[in-house]
DNA sequence: CATCATGTTAAGGAGTTGCTAAGACGATTG
DNA sequence: CAATCGTCTTAGCAACTCCTTAACATGATG
């Protein structure tokens, strides 16, 4: 069930979306501000956000590079302005698709569906090779000399996170925010929880480390074994 | 001209400071609440942000995980608790510098300017070589010669420092503020602690130096061994 | 030579990490 | 609709690392 977070300060409108969107298979989060609506997506990670421009509290290009900022989310943009060089600034800053208001649902559903249909295909790329390990992330598969490895959608999601950045040391914080999509108070725990089973899958532990090196009070990253 | 945004609800404070920080050659912008700071900060993208942790409308520390989530923007922060347990909270949620209120508006500049200065020496990119000494900040490992050094990371951070000033007189007092974070008080003696640590570990003494040379009464500094 | 700054080592405690196990949750299946 | 499976999170404890402090040694300076 795909899930969508409408910002939209005009109660009515906002309902009946709600509605209308919930009896067609939507996971439905409404916010009334910028910042109500910036808290539901960092904590709900939805699959597509429906923006109103003509907020109240903030102007609604801002509200736009904040969430790009934070998430690579679809943004789908209500706005009440038709003007050409409106639509066309408000696409360069990121949003994904637009509506001008008056919009009927139907045409609200209908440009969902085709954000989350081009979200899903986007996944491009090519396999990444760090010693015997070769990850490929769109057929997502990893493979350890001949061995397939067996991971898990997030063991999967931090390694390739891992070998896009070989060498280099990256944070807890940094990984809950780009693999566990948290920027804020998630508990770090699970990453430790995470590495120490991809570590058992790649046949190393903290103490002998092959692939995995982990940095007292910094990170972790992922290098050739020596 | 270096640009400020500071969040600071109390408007003589804000006043008072963009007052002083605008003459002393600071490009100031103030925001009097989390919203507008937020929108002041997406907006003008500034070099280094004041932020008040006493906000009336969202906690500090929300606040500074957001600010972090959206831009890595360097973040003084002023809070009137001086609980050093705080403080440290504070500096781990990302916090880059923190000033204990009331604090005169000299302070803040010191701060601010030293959180610059760090953020602009804060060349990550490339490796630092001195002598046979080979440093990667980003991959956080130091070689010496062809044998990789087991840093701590306290000594791994001081030898960055160092390493980005070869050759230059560095005191213990600057090394507690920038390398420890401890702007005020603070025994300084941990550094020489850390210092003869890094020694041994390159193989020397203070008898017998080859990278760092202590200048008596000044600080350390460190050189290419002759 | 008296005094002060620095060098070095050792020990304690605070905090971080590793890993196992148990619960929570949702998807799938019979 | 219940049972099962896979997955993720959380809790908890052991093991470990790191930083600080203290104490004493050494060296510099006037």
């Amino acid at each position: 069930m795909p899930s969508v977070v409408i910002i939209e300060d005009d109660q009515r409108i906002r309902e009946l979306v709600t509605r209308v969107l919930s009896q067609k298979g939507f996971d439905v989060d409404g916010a009334s501000t910028a910042l109500d609506g910036l808290q539901k997506i960092v904590q709900s990670s939805p699959d597509v956000v429906v923006l109103d421009m003509g907020l109240p509290d903030l102007d609604g290009a801002d509200l736009l590079k904040m969430i790009r900022a934070i998430t690579d989310v679809p943004v789908v943009v209500a706005t009440a302005r038709s003007d050409d060089r409106d639509v066309i600034r408000t696409l360069n800053a990121g949003a994904d698709d637009y509506l001008v208001k008056p919009f009927s649902v139907e045409q609200l559903e209908a440009r969902l569906r085709a954000v989350l249909r081009r979200s899903v295909a986007d996944d491009s790329g090519s396999q990444i090779l760090v010693g015997d390990l070769r990850i490929d992330p769109s057929a997502r598969t990893a493979i350890l000399g001949d061995e397939s490895l067996q991971l898990s959608p997030k063991e999967f999601d931090l390694l390739v996170y891992l070998a896009k950045r070989v060498g280099v040391v990256v944070s807890k914080r940094e990984l809950m925010a780009e693999v566990w999509r948290q920027p804020y108070g998630g508990s770090e725990k699970s990453v430790d929880v995470h590495i120490s089973w991809i570590r058992k899958k790649l046949g190393e532990t903290a103490a002998e480390p092959g692939y995995i090196e982990t940095i007292h009070g910094v990170g972790v990253k992922l290098v050739e074994p020596s």
